[in-house]
DNA sequence: ATACATGTAAACTGGTCAGTGTAAAATTGG
DNA sequence: CCAATTTTACACTGACCAGTTTACATGTAT
């Protein structure tokens, strides 16, 4: 029992590790998992095929590990970027707004989610595990619903229910681009991407903005 | 060439083309493109391999045409579905959420459909057609717009592009219920499917109710 | 040096599968 | 009944692939 320190972690430790972590994720997402052998992996990543199945017990085992990285990883800087837009705001619709453009485009959209989404969707039924760690979007739910939430103690949002409030931004949004984009197959353009946004936040302020007082929405 | 009519038509014509039919069907909604083989789809049907590939040139033109076919199905279904609950409209909400709450629970969250969906989302890349086609949800985009155009011009609603209204009220209602279903695995509860149609109704008719006359809408 | 963990290369096992070839049997129309 | 056509059963080819085995190489700490 000398190696406990000489030997390596198993899994994607290592540089080793972290290119056939890489090569895994990045040859799952391009062609699935049936697709995608063990030895395209290997070869992907410059290493000898045993050297994955030294570090991960099978297939199914590395591509749980690697999707689940990157989910989490990806529900994180969702998070993060909500704090970051919606810390202080001024102007609910324009701050939403710009949030939401902003993750759309660098997270949402992002080529890699896209194919994560359709990947945990495909893969559901053969690996649970996928679904059950976190359902679906329900993490960006969660941070969704906690920004609206505060939101409406500020009395910018006339929310009673934040946990549906999410549910309903997130569909009139980030949802509808996200379907649409699935659907679509290719890239959706600026444009388009702004036209749903704004439309969706035009919607939702509609039904969830604060009491009219003024007179009107700052959206319209 | 006396054959032109002993010969029997390719595809699915003839009692065994249908029993082809039927179980490629079964089986690629159950177990997706590359998880089936031909010879189970054989198997299934009752059938020898070679009598598939008499009618069909391979694997991927089978998959194509028992996929195209049941979308069709499913995109008439739901016009006929609009069109009989939504030709004579006295209350919109009630008329609406009537309307949403069958053709989810009878088409949208049938789970041949969902697996329909996902089985779509998860080819698309290797089998564009499928998407060029109809892309996606377009069918019943089509429809919800028509109707609600309709109600427009019968000043029952206050929507002025019925195109980007049918993409709110899908997203609020059908495309939220769908996302659920297929992120959670299981089938939605009736109480379930009535949270979300009714919730997703009321958000829709604040954004687009009539323009306030009496003082608050029929549903709040 | 030496011992140990780790990595490499390549062949191999056992299995699955798409699609074909063929000859016999069943079906069908006239 | 007859002739064309279709279907069946089944063996077969060629390819792919997950995971193992074996023999050898490398780095590194004591």
């Amino acid at each position: 029992m000398t190696g406990v320190l000489a030997g390596r972690a198993v899994g994607a430790a290592g540089p080793k590790g972290e290119a056939i972590a890489q090569a895994a994720l990045r040859l799952f997402l391009r062609d699935g998992y049936e697709r995608t052998s063990v030895d395209a992996i290997a070869a992907e990543a410059g290493v000898s095929k045993r050297t994955i199945y030294n570090r991960y017990t099978d297939k199914e085992n590395l591509f749980r590990s690697v999707l689940q990285d990157m989910f989490t990883d990806s529900m994180a800087a969702f998070a993060r970027m909500a704090d970051a837009h919606l810390t202080d705001v001024t102007d609910v619709g324009r701050d939403l707004t710009a949030f939401l453009m902003d993750s759309a485009v660098t997270l949402t959209l992002a080529p890699d989610r896209i194919a994560l989404i359709r990947l945990i969707l495909t893969e559901a039924p053969y690996f649970p595990a996928l679904l059950r760690r976190e359902r679906g979007h329900e993490g960006m739910h969660a941070t969704l619903a906690r920004v609206l939430g505060r939101l409406a103690e500020a009395g910018k949002l006339a929310v009673t229910d934040p946990d549906e409030a999410a549910e309903h931004l997130f569909a009139l949004t980030l949802g509808r681009a996200s379907n649409e984009s699935m659907f679509s197959g290719g890239k959706l353009s600026d444009a388009e991407v702004d036209r749903i946004i704004t439309g969706g936040v035009r919607v939702f302020l509609r039904a969830y903005g604060p009491a009219r007082r003024g007179g009107g929405q700052a959206f319209g």
